[in-house]
DNA sequence: ATAGAGCTTTTGAACGATCAAGTGGAGCCA
DNA sequence: TGGCTCCACTTGATCGTTCAAAAGCTCTAT
């Protein structure tokens, strides 16, 4: 039975409630904070006037004095979507989501860097405009999470503190190693034994991560490891090149496992400027499962990182050092989940076959397959 | 020289501020919100103050006795990245920048539909969280800008209101029938006549807008009109299904101007599907230059929303809507521009020549042409 | 009867800022 | 000198909530 709010009508306040009511104040504040304390019937009556008036405490009042703004700050990072700019932007529609449900709201500002970051957060916390804050992308040589710990703020770090020995702080991160690692197994079962790896330049925690899981994975199935290698910055430029080098070797990979699906992306246009056909002649794995990869063509095989659940750890995380219980930092390591199209495939039967002639033999067949739609293709 | 906020030491608040400095509370505020009412040295010896002691004051004290919380709130769409995910995304971060140099934040929350929005909008002006709102994707039946005014809510659309006679509420949106005449004039100067639209069924605002702006321009040029518009629900599979139809007609048209990015990458596929090269046999241009615009092969030329221009815009209606000094709604129509890349060019000489044999012929030069990266493709 | 225990409800104070009104002093003019 | 204005600054009140403590009330045990 909300009232409408009247655009020269006030919102009512908590003592308009109370009078309505015929009970004091603090009888409707804890009717909504501390309901056992009040007699059922009481309750009742409060909640009643309540819905009645539409009352909601005012966020500002109650900021003030419980010295906690339900708000959590979060940085919107560069659109990069060839990178990993689709998967944060997944991640915040999870956080937003995880948030509210918890009574939290995201408060989310850009920054040109991190030091221009730092300036945001440090208006943030001095104004108390938010509780807590989800530090994304987080890197080597990373100054801001020291910073916040000096500052005595409250958050959690999506990744891990890449080459910092005390890790004096909550995050929450995915796998690499395991996507990585699952890529190499799903390649293997498909056939292939000269599987490829694009990476970052070393010492890049992303990319160190990602990289160790290749390298674990070719091991335990005793594939070569040797050549098999190239480590660039990220982009789909790197990607083509280094592909390229990979392909142009004596003995080249049949398969490409790469860091990021920009990375991939770069290494199908390699690929196809061959003229081999992705998942026949090589196949291709990319990193993230951004937009673009189910659009390609061929769509791209990826690794997804189970977003939600890693908003939902975030929250929960987070929330647990704003109650305080919370001593030790939390550390929780998610498992992301390869998703497999059309760029994985078995590997051609003679791998030395590398005529043009076939090219685009696939693409009727490929086109579609494993939509949600049901529409055919004629 | 600013005060590390040490775990367990307070902020300073302004009476701190105030003794350390030897003044009043009000001379602290003045400082900051009135800085003409002080004696110059007073000011220059309380702004040190301020600045020594880290002081900012705290938001929800603020907020409490202004009434007025700087923030902003905004939906946060659900990532449809081939369709206007991607705009909205680009839209949410210049709306921070904007937002931020006003000294407003951006409160970000997701929503199921639009009565879930409602929901969340209701809670949010109940507890006085934001001072406005934008309102993103308006569409035709758009329930919200009427409850929104109803309401007295502070807010400006994104969007016009299609279809709605009186439209009492301010608005910014950009001009999609400029862009998609751009699109056929661009087509045309290439050598086109047979220009042909892919939109959406009749009755949607921004499908509408655009068909229009694609018969204007058709009109204008004296360019054959019949047999050349289809028309479907958004997305990738109609997209496919549309360029099917019209190129299968007897009197096909050698280029596709699309109501979105989404649609255009259907059309780049059935294109493809017969053994065309886009570009060359049949140009395509997409609409809202999404992500994947620029990482397709070859890469989509497509209309872009002028993102920046509209978050400005939408942050300075909104705070004078805020200031009240704001009567009338404002109307703000935006333009956008055409971003040409290699899936628009020059018609086949032939046009009946569709043989399959060339397939490809054009990829070595396409690729990589125009990127800002200087690496060449051997 | 009465004190004590336990539950429910009320009252006073405080959070930290800004608004509105008040004070004190310098300067001007008659 | 007195009165007036103007300027620079201070003081008291207030925003709407929750916390902490007090106050009623009921019930039981002595």
């Amino acid at each position: 039975m909300k009232k409408p709010l009247a655009g020269d009508k006030k919102r009512p306040t908590i003592e308009v409630v109370a009078r309505r009511a015929g009970v004091s104040r603090q009888t409707v504040s804890n009717a909504a904070n501390a309901p056992h304390r009040l007699r059922p019937e009481t309750l009742q009556k409060v909640l009643g006037t309540i819905d009645e008036l539409g009352y909601r405490p005012s966020q500002a009042a109650r900021s003030l004095r419980t010295s906690a703004t339900q708000v959590i700050g979060c940085r919107l990072l560069p659109a990069n979507y060839a990178g990993t700019g689709g998967v944060l932007d997944r991640l915040l529609h999870a956080l937003c989501d995880a948030a509210r449900a918890k009574g939290y709201g995201v408060l989310t500002f850009s920054a040109a860097n991190d030091d221009d970051e730092i300036g945001v957060l440090d208006d943030l916390l001095r104004r108390n405009a938010v509780d807590g804050l989800v530090l994304a992308n987080t890197h080597h040589g990373d100054v801001r999470p020291g910073w916040l710990v000096e500052q005595g703020a409250r958050f959690v770090a999506f990744g891990r503190p890449w080459g910092v020995a005390r890790q004096n702080h909550s995050w929450v991160d995915v796998d690499g190693a395991s996507g990585t690692s699952q890529a190499v197994h799903h390649l293997a079962e498909l056939g292939h034994r000269r599987v490829g790896f694009l990476g970052l330049p070393q010492g890049s925690g992303v990319g160190d991560d990602r990289l160790q899981g290749w390298q674990t994975a070719v091991e335990a199935l005793g594939l070569p490891a040797t050549g098999l290698v190239a480590r660039a910055e990220d982009g789909i430029v790197s990607g083509h090149a280094l592909a390229e080098e990979l392909m142009a070797s004596a003995d080249p990979p049949t398969a490409l496992v790469c860091v990021s699906d920009a990375m991939a992306v770069g290494a199908l246009r390699a690929i196809e400027d061959r003229d081999l056909t992705v998942g026949r002649d090589v196949s291709v794995i990319g990193f993230d499962d951004s937009p673009v990869a189910s659009v390609l063509r061929p769509r791209l095989s990826s690794v997804r990182q189970p977003v939600e659940d890693v908003a939902h750890k975030l929250v929960e995380v987070l929330l647990a050092e704003l109650s305080g219980a919370q001593r030790r930092p939390s550390r929780e390591l998610l498992t992301p989940r390869l998703v497999a199209r059309e760029s994985s495939g078995q590997p051609s039967s003679t791998a030395a076959r590398r005529s043009s002639t076939e090219t685009g033999v696939m693409k009727r067949d490929l086109f579609l397959r494993g939509s949600n739609r049901k529409e055919q293709h004629k």
